[in-house]
DNA sequence: CCGGACCTTCCAGTTGCGGTAAGGTCTAGC
DNA sequence: GCTAGACCTTACCGCAACTGGAAGGTCCGG
């Protein structure tokens, strides 16, 4: 499989792919005499594995550890439940946060009467 | 006042002062002979003005455009407005996603043992 | 007059790619 | 056999919004 067809499969795009090997995330499986990268099917499913994980907002690194660990017959879940708990509370902690921007935020929009005139509680709050 | 003076009392980086007065958002009120940066309590009033307008997210250039109406006197209070109304339908659209990135790995994380053996429903739900 | 705490500019790095250029390769059709 | 165009390669720039660090100038207390 060369690398557009490998892209498809996985459903990344080619500059992504080829951004993973560069990284040395999801090499190529071998290359072709001409240079062209080949990709086989355990290939493809590294690279949709992490376009799952990436989904989720794990980082690249988390990404690493976490194929490490989809590639580990030996893993411990706890390892995994260790990485995604830490996302988790990530998560948790970026919704509080919005939470309260989107509280605070939506009471000014809503005290705007956004006419012709100058008078407006959301610059007021921010100067 | 000097530029660590300004960025104390503004509540920001002496880093971000500069970086800022680099783009022309809010540039130094003048320079003293040798150089050095000086602000006054106008610029101190708009850098704080950009720091709580960064913390509900708002872009750097929609942080010009709302400095640039909090500098209006005859702004129309409808611009304003616009801006933070469209932030907050950004917060919106980014909570839902949370929301259900949450749902889901919450549930994965549940569902894990956590223990030393391999079997994991996270790692089963990625691959 | 000296040490250290300021200040300056400029350059590099961060994250995770996307865009584009310059050039090699492969294949279908004539 | 040749050519057009659709692939592929590497390499470098750019993004957002800074942060860190190097090299060098300035200012102030003792």
């Amino acid at each position: 499989m060369n690398i557009s067809a490998a892209s498809k499969a996985a459903g990344l795009p080619v500059k992504t792919v080829r951004y993973y090997a560069d990284i040395g995330l999801v090499e190529a499986t071998s290359r072709t005499e001409a240079g062209y990268r080949t990709y086989d099917e355990a290939s493809v499913r590294k690279l949709a594995f992490i376009r799952r994980s990436r989904q989720f907002g794990f980082s690249i690194e988390e990404c690493r550890e976490l194929l490490g660990l989809y590639e580990d017959r030996d893993r411990s879940s706890s390892e995994v439940k260790r990485i995604a708990a830490k996302r988790l509370t990530e998560i948790e902690a970026k919704q509080r946060e919005l939470q309260s921007l989107h509280d605070e935020l939506a009471h000014l929009v809503k005290a705007c009467r956004g006419d012709t005139r100058p008078d407006c509680p959301i610059i007021d709050y921010l100067g």
